[in-house]
RNA sequence: AGGCGGUUAGCUCAGUUGGUAGAGCGUCUGCCUUACAAGCAGAAUGUCACUGGUUCGAGUCCUGUACUGCCUACCA
């Protein structure tokens, strides 16, 4: 027989028999619901740390909520990632010669639905792999006809409303996809760059100029002011004057705006209201002209007048050659400062003003503010309020940049007619009724619809109302909505969560009526970034994280189930520990803790051999199996206490933690080990039936966290009938434990650790029985009073007898408790090393019951403290006296030797 | 600049209403003992960052400091 599990045939097995059988399908029944849906990843997507995190997570809870018997549903689906998918087809097209400003629209989505069909749902296969037990028949995509059509109905009654407008404003462009873009989507980071010194001459004086500090010279030929302090001594005589812009030669006011810093560079600033969000609203202020100088692709524009059609960063370098020719540049020093970056494209982005289409979020914001703060929506864990907050409070909400020009993505329901009129509407007929309402007269053909699509988290902020086509359908939405729980990192809170928590609140009342819940969801669990072992957050483009199919293929899913949640508290970022190769540098798929996950897997695997291989009789249990029966059961009790409120909390890998103590230590290192008969012997068949009823309900703990070592395990450990498995049995019921009992079981262990210790440093084989004899005391009466246990004892000690005595031994001692202890053997005792180990411990109880008698003597701890733990002190008091009795007899044997 | 975290064993981290600290890994010792060497048995290890306070009592609550991570804004 394997001496291993194999994780990899075992998987593929049960994974197949979950599907075949129907057990992840769901449908609305009498059951109470429990339901999640899945944050989407990006079509073109593949699997990655993240992922694995986030649906292991989703999946330990849905498989939970099936073993408590709820009808659990959880919607599987991806993203069409607009701008990330776009820019990938375009690059595909690219490497094939075809330029997409050459094809039209149609063209191009034709070949983008290409390319998803050929690569989407590779990341829904991973995840199967992964064992997620998602209703794969309810699998949905953001870009589906459906799903579209509901994104064009809300943004259709959102511009009804009046939340939705069209308006010129600074967005933020990105040049190389050529779409603007929210502020969520530009990425700040700290770049090395120069600061540059340029002086302009002041109109109607020969050599008189003022020096502006810049780190984008080539913006000058956007100039239309130059701004400075009005405090500023400097330059109080400047007022009214004019100056020259160089290269130009366009003469600009000089302004006085106390938003210039009089402590930076030069004290006066160039501005540009074209292309910075700060110099526009100084235009605002002093009615600026605003010159657009860049063409979307980020290169000159006819507007610049000069460089036209180089590109910005070339322009860059050249004007400063010209500047420096013409001696205008006065100094130029390194200067590292924030650069804003496309997360899709990595391009610089330009900030510019373009007429598109915002969502007002003052009403829309306040609602998801408020849901989360009075508790209708909860946070696990909830010091992720205030990250909230502070981005939804009122001062820091800005309107939201729906529209993109990209073409991957739900066009926008605007009709334009040629004579400047427009409408907005699901259909272009209705929009052409709706122009043609007030008299117009106009033509299907005269329609024009706006060439813009709506950003992706337009249609995704939908998505737990759109998966259950909650539009139309009420019924599946009345019975899974609101849903349980959404687990996401917290990276996407506001990009996301926040906008579906507003989205609820917009509609689920409008479809639900009321008294039904309109939130999306109770809680929001936050899964933390995975990072590598440079704390890095794990990213395709920095090739830092491991390849997650690799590490399933190496460790089994169960494994890196494991691994990843024995270690990730709500909100945690996790350091991931593969290791990198010092040589190449790369990231190696191994992960220390997949093995152990792996290795868990295996101890399983084998605890289950041993109870399958055993020989079977009937006959009665002996009184160490009735302990050990006893003990474990109340034990599982205890524990799946703990348990339980821990799921209740999302202390997820705590309760991994606990499960694999109480299934290694317990139940394979102390339990089995109790019951487990003499070689060649067998076992009476009552503990034999108990036993494999204890495995089978640890199985059922076990399996939302290790759903295929369980599944196979629990197939083994008895005949099935068709449909029993593991992943639809029943979640066990909690039962009463005696406390008092559990405590003198580890005061038991803690026997037989000490006598384990003595055979170890005395080299004493387990085939060596020992005799013991216990110090007479009235604890020692009642600790060994039981039957049971003084037996257990004797069997796992390897002890020939137990006895409690009066007489004075002269062996080698212990103290468990307040007992003493003694190992009779042949072999001599090391007078000094025992001598020195009982002085320490001597010297630390002493201090203990010093330190407690301090305690005790202060009458304010007397009077105030709770009676219980006054009490307990008490007892550790006497308990600490009697042991340092015992103990000091004890040397002054030894030392009078 | 504003906001939010973190600082506990060599490493990664738990520590849920305040009662002198835990896990896993790693290290060390002894074992290929018939379920398991992916294992078994045992051992060692801490001024709980620093400071002041509240309290009978602080890793835990409050003040401040240092270091560190992240988020948002600004940085011409």
């Amino acid at each position: 027989m394997d001496k291993h599990y194999n994780a990899q045939e075992i998987e593929k097995k049960w994974y197949n028999h979950w599907t075949e059988k129907g057990y992840f399908r769901s449908k609305p029944d009498g059951r109470k619901a429990y339901s999640i849906v899945i944050p989407p990843p990006n079509v073109t997507g593949v699997l990655h740390m993240g992922h694995m995190l986030n649906n292991t997570i989703q999946d330990v809870l849905i498989r939970r909520a099936r073993l408590l018997g709820m009808n659990a549903c959880w919607v599987p689906g991806t993203d069409h990632a607009s701008i990330a998918t776009e820019a990938k087809v375009v690059q595909l097209l690219r490497e094939r010669g075809i330029k997409k400003s050459d094809i039209s629209r149609d063209e191009f989505l034709k070949y983008a639905f290409e390319w998803k069909d050929k690569y989407g749902g590779i990341i829904l296969d991973q995840l199967k792999m992964l064992g997620a037990s998602c209703d794969w028949d309810r699998t949905r995509f953001t870009m589906e006809p459906k799903l579209s059509e509901y994104v064009i109905k809300v943004f259709v009654d959102l511009h009804k409303k009046g939340h939705i407008y069209r308006g010129l404003r600074m967005i933020n462009w990105d040049p190389e996809a050529k779409t603007a873009l929210s502020n969520e989507e530009v990425q700040f980071h700290e770049e090395d760059s120069k600061l540059y010194k340029v002086r302009y001459k002041i109109a109607g004086t020969e050599d008189e100029w003022v020096t502006i500090t810049t780190t984008r010279p080539e913006t000058i030929l956007g100039d239309t002011a130059v701004a400075v302090h009005p405090d500023d001594e400097r330059y109080k005589h400047l007022i009214g004057k004019q100056v020259i812009v160089p290269i130009n030669g366009r003469v600009i006011p000089i302004i006085f705006d106390a938003y210039v810093e009089m402590e930076f560079g030069t004290g006066a600033l160039k501005v540009t209201p074209a292309h910075d969000l700060n110099d526009n609203d100084l235009g605002v202020r002093h009615k600026l002209q605003s010159i657009d100088i860049f063409n979307d692709n980020g290169t000159l524009s006819d507007l610049a007048g000069f460089y036209v059609g180089m590109d910005r960063f070339d322009v860059r370098k050249q004007i400063v050659r010209d500047l420096k020719a013409q001696g205008h540049i006065v100094a130029i020093e390194n200067y590292k400062n924030k650069v804003g970056r496309s997360e899709r494209t990595g391009a610089v982005v330009e900030p510019r003003l373009k007429e598109q289409w915002f969502l007002k979020m003052e009403k829309l914001s306040a609602m998801a503010l408020a849901a989360v703060e009075n508790g209708d929506v909860n946070f696990f864990p909830d010091h992720m309020v205030n990250m909230y907050r502070n981005w939804l409070k009122p001062e820091n909400v800005r309107d939201w940049c729906v529209s993109r020009q990209l073409w991957w993505g739900q066009q926008i329901p605007a009709y334009y007619t040629k004579d400047g009129n427009m409408a907005v509407a699901e259909t272009a007929e209705e929009a052409l009724a709706i122009l043609n309402r007030d008299g117009g007269n106009y033509k299907a053909e005269d329609l024009k619809q706006d060439e813009d699509v709506v950003d992706t988290w337009f249609s995704s902020w939908l998505w737990p109302i759109a998966v259950f086509d909650g539009f139309e359908n009420k019924e599946e939405l009345k019975y899974y909505y609101p849903t349980n729980v959404l687990v996401t990192g917290w990276d996407i809170m506001f990009f996301w969560v926040a906008r579906m928590i507003m989205a609820g609140y917009e509609w689920a009342g409008e479809l639900l009526g009321e008294g039904h819940e309109v939130k999306p969801f109770n809680d929001v669990y936050f899964t933390g970034m995975v990072r590598d072992s440079y704390r890095r957050k794990m990213s395709k483009s920095l090739g830092n994280s491991p390849d997650a199919i690799e590490l399933i293929q190496k460790y089994g899913a169960d494994g890196v189930r494991y691994g990843m949640l024995s270690c990730a508290a709500a909100g945690n970022d996790i350091v991931f520990d593969a290791p990198f190769d010092q040589k190449t540098k790369k990231i190696l798929n191994e992960s220390k803790m997949c093995e152990l996950g792996r290795n868990f897997s295996n101890k399983i695997w084998n605890a289950q051999k041993l109870v399958t291989m055993w020989q079977v009789v009937d006959a009665e249990p002996s009184a160490v199996n009735r302990f050990a029966m006893k003990w474990i059961e109340q034990k599982l009790n205890e524990s799946l206490e703990t348990i339980n409120a821990g799921f209740d909390s999302y202390r997820l890998s705590e309760v991994v933690m606990g499960m694999r103590s109480l299934i290694w230590d317990d139940f394979c290192s102390w339990y089995l080990e109790m019951v487990k008969p003499a070689f060649g012997q067998p076992i009476d068949r009552p503990t034999l039936e108990f036993t494999i009823g204890i495995f089978e309900k640890m199985m059922t703990l076990l399996h939302p966290y290790m759903p295929f070592v369980t599944e196979e395990v629990w197939s083994v450990l008895r005949e099935r009938a068709a449909g029993d498995d593991c992943v639809v049995s029943k979640w066990p019921e909690g039962g009463a434990f005696d406390a008092k009992f559990l405590q003198s079981v580890e005061k038991m262990k803690e026997v037989l650790q000490n006598c384990r210790e003595v055979r170890a440093k005395n080299q004493l084989t387990e085939k060596e029985l020992l005799k013991m004899m216990v110090k007479d005391s009235e604890s020692a009466q009642n600790f060994l009073a039981d039957e049971g246990l003084k037996a257990t004892i004797i069997k796992l000690g390897y002890l020939e007898s137990i006895t409690i005595t009066a007489e004075e031994v002269d062996a080698t001692s212990f103290l468990a408790g307040t007992e003493q202890y003694f190992l009779l053997f042949h072999k001599e005792v090391n007078l000094e090393e025992e001598i020195a180990k009982i002085r320490k411990e001597l010297e630390y109880l002493q201090g203990f019951v010093i330190s407690i008698g301090n305690k005790l003597s202060n009458e304010k701890f007397v009077q105030n403290g709770k009676p219980e733990v006054v009490e307990n002190e008490r007892k550790k008091l006497s308990d600490g006296h009697a042991k340092i009795k015992l103990l000091q007899d004890e040397l002054d044997k030894l030392v009078n030797v």
